[in-house]
DNA sequence: TTGCTTGTTGGACGATCGTATAACAAGTGA
DNA sequence: TCACTTGTTATACGATCGTCCAACAAGCAA
């Protein structure tokens, strides 16, 4: 007679990821007040001890967890620049209307990412990474934006004025997913950018 | 020898109120998961059994505090809109760039209002206020935005585009305090008017 | 002053929170 | 086969959570 083993063990790398995962689901699923070790721990099928052995304490997790959705996020950005020809106009476009698509267009990530905003004002930590990753955002758009003709001073305006529609649409498409379409996001950002472009010609 | 009285009596209605905005600077300086009821009534300077007198529990009171600060920023808007003057222009700039101006440019109400963000998708009360408020903003931008002129085919894009822009440079106005200004923040929602109503002339 | 209404308090209750830790077992090398 | 390492589980602990409710007292009417 052979029982099946109780639990599996796994490469703690990989486990780590796991963990994360089922932190930014239960993140995106129940709010930033729902996200407690147990939660997550059922979520990632793994017991509550487990999350404090590998990251020491919830708030830890959250931040780690943080870290990796942003940086997923960049490497779809950057995927899409690659992805996008040499046409500086054409990196820009594909660099804005990459976050409505697939995989940044994931109403599971940006209901994650809202969480992360809810916790800027408490959790300083929160904050640094938010501050960093929006500069790293801004100072892209910013390379591209005067890849395609913007004069230096007009760079920080514009790419403050993409950030925020980007970010908007990008919120109203996950609050209420019913109002407009993603093609609809995409057409209003491109609308944007050849706005800002020709009115700096 | 007279002892000063144990605690103080308030007309329902206004006890109710003030318990409303100490629940939303609680949510403003501690997020959603800091919002619980010991927090909020001592914040208030009343008692826990309090909250529930009055509101039943406190998922009823945040649905509360949702509500009355919609209708503030509602009544700050319609403010805005009529210290503005006849000519439709005006009225329509006046109404977007009122959110970077006092009182809705307060950091403690962007800040409550972001942790409302993070429980519509927990909460499907929230949710709806969500649909509803948002719904009211994006028609009275339509309104707004016809009588300057614009086609009724564009109104609908127009304002979702405007209404985005506006919630996008809302949020980095209170997660990134630093980063610009109110004043920026109007002059980039003005250009975007500006464009939105010459491209369809 | 006295009695009454009711806004208000403060603690009890069970559930759940985050964290720490001892016991267990899966997988590996000897 | 048999230690041994260590990933993993399960539980315990105090703190805090939301809710409930009996007792108290502020203010008004008589």
């Amino acid at each position: 007679m052979s029982n099946k083993p109780a639990f599996k063990r796994a490469e703690p790398d990989e486990r780590r990821q796991s963990v994360i995962e089922a932190c930014a689901r239960v993140l995106a699923h129940a709010g930033a007040s729902g996200a407690s070790v147990r939660t997550i721990a059922l979520e990632a099928g793994v017991s509550p001890g487990l999350v404090g052995h590998y990251f020491g304490s919830v708030d830890a997790l959250v931040a780690a967890t943080y870290g990796q959705t942003g940086a997923r996020v960049d490497a779809a950005l950057e995927e899409a620049l690659s992805a996008a020809g040499p046409d500086p106009r054409a990196k820009l476009e594909a660099f804005v209307t990459a976050s409505f698509l697939p995989p940044i267009a994931d109403p599971e990530l940006l209901a994650t990412w809202v969480a992360f905003w809810s916790l800027v004002r408490a959790r300083s930590d929160i904050a640094a990474q938010h501050d960093t990753q929006y500069a790293n955002f801004r100072a892209q758009l910013e390379t591209l934006l005067a890849a395609c003709g913007l004069p230096d001073a007009a760079l920080h305006r514009a790419a403050i004025a993409i950030s925020a529609l980007v970010d908007g649409l990008w919120l109203e498409l996950c609050l209420s997913p019913g109002c407009f379409s993603a093609a609809e996001a995409s057409a209003i950002a491109r609308a944007q950018i050849e706005a800002l472009i020709s009115t700096n010609r």
